[in-house]
DNA sequence: TAGATTGTTAATCGATTAACAATC
DNA sequence: TAGATTGTTAATCGATTAACAATC
């Protein structure tokens, strides 16, 4: 497959595709590499060489349709389907994470909700139960399920993951404020808010 | 100033740091790049490398004493301080991010919560009260707030980020699923959770 | 046709790594 | 001293950009 495309330019696609949508809901049916580039402060010529790894989908003189590389990138990025994710620590941010539209709006879809805290087993968050987190090795087996979101105390994260990548996960959405480690074959890819503040901080003052 | 340092080496310093913390937590005392890297799956001369920019933080033949260094990657980043910031928006996300602790452990703290909902403003939150999203700007003047999350829904975005910026806010925390254009001398930092999904789901499969 | 913009090549730029003298 | 690891230089590697023929 594509193995040979570099990390940064996969990292890219999404960033391209959230503005194609932007710009289709303002009413466009036509874009450019110029245009794309001036609203992402990206380089009209990165745009177009990140896009000709995967094909041809612009018209010399006219620009990109919309629509049309919409539907590319939804294919490149496999998200031209439906994505069930398991969410484990029914804490404030699973709360807030198992309630976000967001998710099931772009077609990922949480489809469990685990926990290890008796006193939070068994609520119910809209359409969702919180399960024992005791059930998650053969939830996850069962429905064969590839993307967890890691929402557990910084301490209780390495050892969760062990768990979910030996059940078969795939990719883990990690909230935890803490590096995890884990085999060849399985993604990792860390949220981490304070790391954007300090980040920010350095070029303050 | 260190104008010079590649944006790409100060957005790795608060990763080292992370790790150091976590090492000083196991009650290691000295680390050397060549563990550093294998914990971060980065090569140790990118480490050393990184940290030349700054300065000579090491022994040879020893390592890193990781209390100094802790100590001096938190001068750079600035966080040998604390920071206030206020976060916009008073939904399930705004809620999470009040009651998450680690802000304050890291030293930024969440002094007040806006919203324009007249069914949020007034809800108390923990030690905070939300906020008439009309006292925003005075508020920020008169604190001489710097940093500001934005949790709000993506059409409000750039309004309320163009609201910020005009009442002095230099650096946003943007969790709404946008972007946002601000002027030179404003920085904003996206957390994108959708981007990072379709990044892994890209090799999935 | 004239104007515009793509896809791609080659040049440039910048980041990473290998290697090693210095030295703890 | 012998072993280890830093800080730094130079070489390598890879990503970005400029430029332009192709062509809509």
């Amino acid at each position: 497959m594509n193995k040979d495309v570099p990390d940064i330019v996969i990292a890219r696609l999404p960033i391209y595709l959230r503005t194609l949508n932007l710009l289709l809901e303002d009413g466009k049916e036509i874009t450019s590499s110029q245009e794309l580039g001036s609203i992402l402060g990206i380089s009209p010529a990165q745009i177009r060489k990140d896009l000709s790894h995967f094909g041809e989908f612009g018209k010399q003189g006219t620009g990109y349709n919309i629509k049309y590389l919409i539907s590319q990138l939804r294919k490149i990025l496999h998200v031209d389907r439906e994505w069930d994710m398991i969410l484990i620590g029914a804490g404030a941010l699973g709360h807030a994470m198992a309630h976000y539209p967001g998710f099931r709006e772009q077609g990922f879809n949480i489809v469990a909700v685990f926990d290890n805290d008796p006193s939070k087993i068994g609520q119910e968050w809209s359409n969702l139960v919180v399960r024992d987190a005791k059930e998650m090795e053969q939830f996850v087996a069962e429905k064969g399920i590839r993307i967890a979101i890691l929402a557990v105390p910084a301490r209780a994260a390495q050892a969760v993951a062990d768990r979910l990548v030996k059940a078969g996960i795939k990719a883990i959405l990690n909230y935890a404020p803490t590096i995890i480690q884990v085999p060849e074959g399985v993604i990792v890819e860390h949220i981490d808010p304070i790391a954007h503040l300090q980040y920010m901080t350095y070029y303050l003052e």
